[in-house]
DNA sequence: ATGTGC
């Protein structure tokens, strides 16, 4: 048998792409790493691979946990995992969530090309940065009271809908329509309220970008043309997450559960991966808090890409409409959902926490919207600034394989700090424009930095693993033109 | 990720 040592732990070659770490004393069940052994080699430089089998010990886990190719270590729960916790005898946890609550990607269709857009680069990308939030600390498109935090929380893009920020159609291209069921405003804290009132209609910091993009590649003919993409079209993509809000939830309940359910959290390896148990108050209230997390980060990025049609109206003397900019998809990588899915023949609901990982479900399930249904659902996988990005679509080995999931990105290779002792912004920002003719504007320098191309793993990589695994298959790829970030 | 730790 094929093994592989990382520092301590070995893990077994199931067959190609597929480690497993084997069940011992304190592990529920095997954990799992889908990589290349190059992809691999990476993910066992952190503590990766040490978190997954953490993972193992939380109750109710089911069949495996399981680190996707683009992994990396994370608060307590790997980035890039996934865990599906029974919902009646298992648990919930915050940290397998990730602090964003309901970070994730939208990718906005044009019928723009290159060509059009080539000479309009740097006055898209001012009006852009302009015109969308972005950076550490308030300001958003919306001011809200707390009243208008409360309807958002319950309603998602519902309200950005009654308001004027989105149309009919951007509700079916979202998952859960924009709305996630079961969110109760109560439950988040009025804390957490004033952070994310001024924060309505913003990117953020950190990894949360808005970049213009062209396709430079459709894979799949059928697919493509489902999912309105051909070489040379323009399409935005924004990522970013619930803000302040979404990370004050995270703490508030993360200390609560510390407080309430000692017990559960004395019995597993990493104090980081507190979790409530299934059925008990706390674990009602986490669910409802981050459900309406949930919804404020889809309102949030409703109201970017909408502030979005409205820059590209001005700089191309348009309407939004006639440049056909429609959502083509929103999917979230932070989250917990309850699901039912078949183990081992029989059908089980389950708390699946997609923390870094994007949900992958295949054609004919019931949650893909109806214009995708006959192809899968469309996956939206961020590469870095300067490498480009892919679509995917859900792949039919997903639910048997990842519980409907798969990557959602490149995948760190060094900490922030590193990569700002190794790089510095303005050289990566010039770069980038010199050699790549990508054109890229930021609050500050350190962000620039702390992102550049280098310090990510091989998105071709991440996603031909997934390919090839037949959890999420390759559609199309893009490549930037122009980039905004904090 | 984040009013960059509570």
């Amino acid at each position: 048998m094929t093994t592989f040592d990382a520092d301590g732990v070995t893990l077994e070659r199931v067959r190609e792409y597929v480690w497993e770490i084997p069940q011992e004393e304190g592990m529920r069940v095997p954990a799992r790493i889908l990589a290349s052994e190059a992809l691999l080699e990476e993910i066992s430089e952190d503590k990766t691979i040490e978190q997954i089998k953490n993972t193992t010990h939380l109750p109710g886990i089911t069949n495996h946990a399981i680190c996707m190719p683009d992994g990396h270590q994370g608060y307590g729960f790997p980035v890039g995992g996934v865990g599906a916790l029974d919902a009646e005898d298992g648990c919930i946890s915050p940290g397998a969530v990730g602090y964003d609550i309901n970070c994730g990607v939208r990718m906005m269709r044009t019928n723009l090309t290159y060509d059009e857009v080539q000479g309009h680069e740097e006055e898209l990308v001012d009006s852009l940065f302009a015109n969308v939030p972005s950076g550490l600390g308030g300001g958003g498109i919306v001011e809200a009271g707390v009243d208008t935090v409360d309807e958002i929380l319950a309603r998602g893009v519902d309200w950005a809908l009654e308001h004027g920020h989105a149309v009919e159609e951007d509700l079916l291209h979202c998952e859960d329509e924009g709305m996630r069921e079961g969110a109760d405003p109560d439950k988040v804290s009025q804390k957490a309220k004033d952070r994310g009132k001024n924060q309505i209609g913003s990117l953020g910091s950190g990894n949360h970008f808005l970049e213009v993009q062209r396709v430079t590649d459709v894979f799949d003919d059928e697919v493509g043309a489902a999912f309105g993409l051909e070489e040379d079209q323009i399409v935005v993509l924004i990522h970013c997450g619930s803000r302040g809000l979404g990370h004050q939830t995270c703490n508030d309940y993360l200390r609560k559960i510390e407080q309430q359910h000692k017990g559960l959290l004395d019995r597993l390896p990493d104090k980081e991966l507190a979790a409530a148990p299934a059925g008990s108050q706390l674990a009602e209230d986490y669910y409802g808090a981050m459900n309406a997390a949930i919804n404020f980060a889809w309102v949030n990025r409703q109201l970017i890409m909408h502030r979005t049609r409205k820059v590209f109206e001005r700089v191309f003397d348009r309407s939004w409409e006639s440049m056909e900019m429609d959502l083509l998809y929103d999917v979230a990588h932070n989250i917990a959902k309850k699901e039912m899915h078949t183990v081992n023949g029989a059908e089980r609901e389950l708390y699946v926490h997609r923390k870094g990982a994007t949900r992958a479900f295949p054609a004919g399930h019931p949650e893909v919207p109806k214009a995708y249904r006959d192809v899968g659902q469309p996956v939206i996988i961020p590469g870095s600034m300067g490498a480009g990005s892919y679509v995917l679509r859900g792949g039919e080995n997903s639910m048997d394989l990842t519980f409907g999931s798969t990557a959602h990105g490149a995948g760190r290779l060094m900490s922030r700090t590193q990569a700002k002792n190794e790089y510095w912004g303005g050289d990566v920002q010039q770069e980038l424009e010199d050699q790549q003719q990508i054109y890229v504007k930021a609050q500050s320098g350190a962000t620039v930095a702390e992102e550049a191309p280098g310090v990510y793993k091989d998105v071709d990589e991440v996603v031909r693993v997934s390919d090839e695994l037949g959890i999420g298959d390759k559609v199309a790829r893009t490549f930037p033109v122009c980039n905004i970030k904090g």
